[in-house]
Formats: C-alpha cells, sequence, structure tokens
DNA sequence: CTTTTGATAGTAACCGGAAACTACCCTATG
DNA sequence: CATAGGGTAGTTTCCGGTTACTATCAAAAG
C-alpha cells in the first residue's frame, strides 16, 4: 500500500477519471452515501481539497460516474444484442450481459438505490430515468420482433413484458444484495430466466 | 399544521408509538438517510432531546420501525393468503396485498433501499433477511401447492419462480420510486402480474 | 541548451452548519 | 410530593466547500 509518495501532479483529465474510477469503487466498498470526498482524496493519495479543483461540487462527482457507467453499460450491452440470432436470443444474451455487468460493478445498484438519487439530486434523477426508459423501450422493442416473428406469444403485452424483465434484473439485485453472502447474481440470474422466457415463448415453441 | 400547541406529556409507550409513525412518515417524505432526530421531534412537537428518552440510539429507532412494518405486512399478507380459494389465487391475492400496502407506504422500500440498512446496522439487515426468507418461503410453499393440484406446470422450479415473484414486486417498487410520476404502482402491476402467471401455469388451463 | 515565466495541480488550514447524543434542570400529573 | 416525561443548552464530530499559498511542468525566450 506504501507505494504512493511520489504518486501526484496527473493531468486534469486523468485526474477526473480517476477520480471516477475511485468514487465507484468506494461506493461499492462503503455505499454511496458513506463515501466522503476525504475518502477519496485519500484512496487517491491526495489531499481532499484537491478533488474540487476537477469538480465544482460533490454532485458533480456523482453525476460523472452515472455517465460513465450509462456509457459502458449501453456498450456491452448494445454488443450483446448484436450477437443474437434472433430477438429472443439476443433478449438473453443482454439479460445475461446486463447481469455479469452488474455482478462487476456492486456499486451501480447501490447508486441506484442511494438516497442521493432519490431524494437530493434531480439532475441524476433525471440521467437514471432516461437510462431506464431508454432501456425499457429497447427490450420491449425486441420482444415486439420476437412477436411478430412468432417466436414470442401473439397476445404477449409487451411493453408490460420489458416492465416485468427488468423488474425481474433489480429485483435480483437487490435481494442479491440483501442477502450478500447467501445468494449469488448469476446463479439466481441463471436459474430465473428461464421462468420468465416460458411467459413470453409462443405456445408452439415448447 | 399548527394545531398542537397543547400536545404534550404522552405515556411512554405511546410516545415510542408516535415515534415510530411519526419517523415512518417522514421517511417516506425525505428518504431514510435524511430523517433527523430533529425532525421526529419536530413533527411531535417536542424537543430533540426528548426523543432519546424513549429511545437509547437512532439505530433502535429504525429497528423498531422495521419491526412494526414486519407485523403489519405478515398479518395483511396472511389474511390474504387465507382468502384465496385455491394456492394460485391466494398468490395472486397476496401479490396485490403486498402492492397496495407498500404503494400505501411508501417508506419501505426506500427502507429496504437504505445504505443505513445495507452498510451500517447488522441488527437491522438481519431482520430484513429473516422477513425476506420467510416470505419467499411462503411463496415457494404456495407454488409447489399449485403444482401438486395441477394448477401450475409440473416441471416449474418452484424455489426459482418465487425468486421471480419477488424480484418482480421489488422490481415494479423500484422503477416506480425512480419514475415517480411518470408510472403508478398498482397500474403497473396489474399489468405484469398476468404475464407472470402465463410463466407457471399448467399449459392444460389455458 | 539553458533560463524564465505562466498556467495549474496540489496543499494546509479553515469555515459554517448539521447531526447524534448528553448533563442537568424543570414541571405536570397521579 | 414523588417521579417520570420533557425542556435547555450544550459538546463533539464530521463533512462539503473555500481560500491563500506552493510546487511542478511545459513552452517561449534568450
Amino acid at each position: 500500500m506504501s507505494s504512493e509518495p511520489v504518486r501526484k501532479r496527473l493531468g486534469a483529465n486523468e485526474r477526473r477519471e480517476e477520480i471516477v474510477r475511485v468514487t465507484l469503487d468506494l461506493a461499492a466498498r462503503q455505499g454511496v452515501d458513506d463515501v466522503t470526498t476525504q475518502d477519496m482524496a485519500q484512496a487517491m493519495g491526495v489531499t481532499q481539497g484537491a478533488v474540487f479543483r476537477h469538480f465544482p461540487s460533490k454532485d458533480a462527482i456523482w453525476l460523472a460516474v452515472m455517465q460513465w457507467v450509462r456509457d459502458r453499460l449501453m456498450a456491452v450491452l448494445g454488443r450483446a444484442a448484436a450477437e443474437g440470432r434472433d430477438p429472443l436470443d439476443a433478449l438473453q444474451r443482454v439479460f445475461f450481459a446486463h447481469i455479469d455487468f452488474i455482478a462487476g460493478k456492486p456499486a451501480i445498484p447501490r447508486l441506484l438505490m442511494s438516497e442521493h438519487l432519490h431524494a437530493r439530486s434531480p439532475l441524476l434523477r433525471k440521467l437514471v430515468t432516461e437510462i431506464l426508459l431508454g432501456f425499457e423501450a429497447k427490450i420491449a422493442g425486441l420482444l415486439e420482433d420476437a412477436r411478430k416473428q412468432g417466436l414470442a406469444r401473439g397476445d404477449l403485452d409487451t411493453q408490460a413484458a420489458a416492465t416485468l424483465y427488468l423488474g425481474m434484473v433489480q429485483g435480483l439485485v437487490l435481494q442479491t444484495s440483501i442477502l450478500r453472502g447467501q445468494r449469488e447474481l448469476r446463479s439466481e440470474a441463471a436459474r430465473t430466466f428461464p421462468i420468465f422466457l416460458q411467459a413470453i415463448r409462443a405456445p408452439s415453441d415448447r
């Protein structure tokens, strides 16, 4: 741990990036609302005041973190969807890519559930709302395609199914977050997804 | 709101109850982590120091709140389940009773998601874990009964289905919490539940 | 190739405010 | 009048944010 007596003076861009990285990391360990600017500074081997040279406020840091997460997530999910051979296959790939992404970054669900998001920062809320709605639309689109190709039930309410899909992801995450140590996200997800598939698959396909 | 200038000197038990009530109420409005003992006192027309005459610490207050919630929730869900004519009917009644209960007490999801629970108070976490596992077992039991009676698919993984069920509830709550004002919990739930039913219902029953 | 200089990352000390908890006193009520 | 519930007025700690100063670096100037 004593590897940075000389670790100073980064360029502004790199420092901003490091702040985002370090903040995500700390949030995973201590929880979003318990990360102080002092903690961030300490994790980088820098004083607390230095943080404010790169961001005008703590809120701006969380906003930057959320944007970083959005960009990564969208890239990963887009790639996963493109690899699918048909809409339902794409849906499955997106699901597990999503789960894996979150499993690798435990700070994300915590950010989604933080008081900070829900109550204190309207800008952050707005950003998350956009991400959520966009994502839901994407899922609904896949389901619609599946329906048109006869892979999903003809009478499927694709909008509601997309909501269920998102709920499944978020619910699994919340549960494994509370039952930390007793449940493992990936394995729960693997058991649960087939049941969801039963709900949407065309009867002829079983 | 200026209706109690004379509202003082309650018995210790009643005061404890009022603290719990008022705390839940404030948590619904401001968010769990933003409720201060000052807020509680103010909401009761009492000074902040007085709160600590009835609870040894703030943590103890949250614990009491959670126990209060558990007792109410279990009573409501038990009643709903008892009214069901068959296991699947009971499941549906439990679902909507659950949704209605949460819709009427917005503080509950916030408590579940609060950092306070996840990081700071192991006792609270333990309590919530018990509630969650007990609830899941109850759902799994209903599903098992349904399967035995031929109402649910014979090859259903009831454990995983129970997880999906819980995930659906929690996911819906989280979504409507983030999309507050754009989505309404009850109506989303009403659209989503039928899709869940499709997943577990025996093929012959459609 | 060296020196100067201007921009800026980083430091240290501080501020205002808020929150949990406490010590001590008061007073309404039975 | 005794006592339990309540009030007053702190203390301590911590956190976000600011400010005045310093160290470093790169490029222009010589």
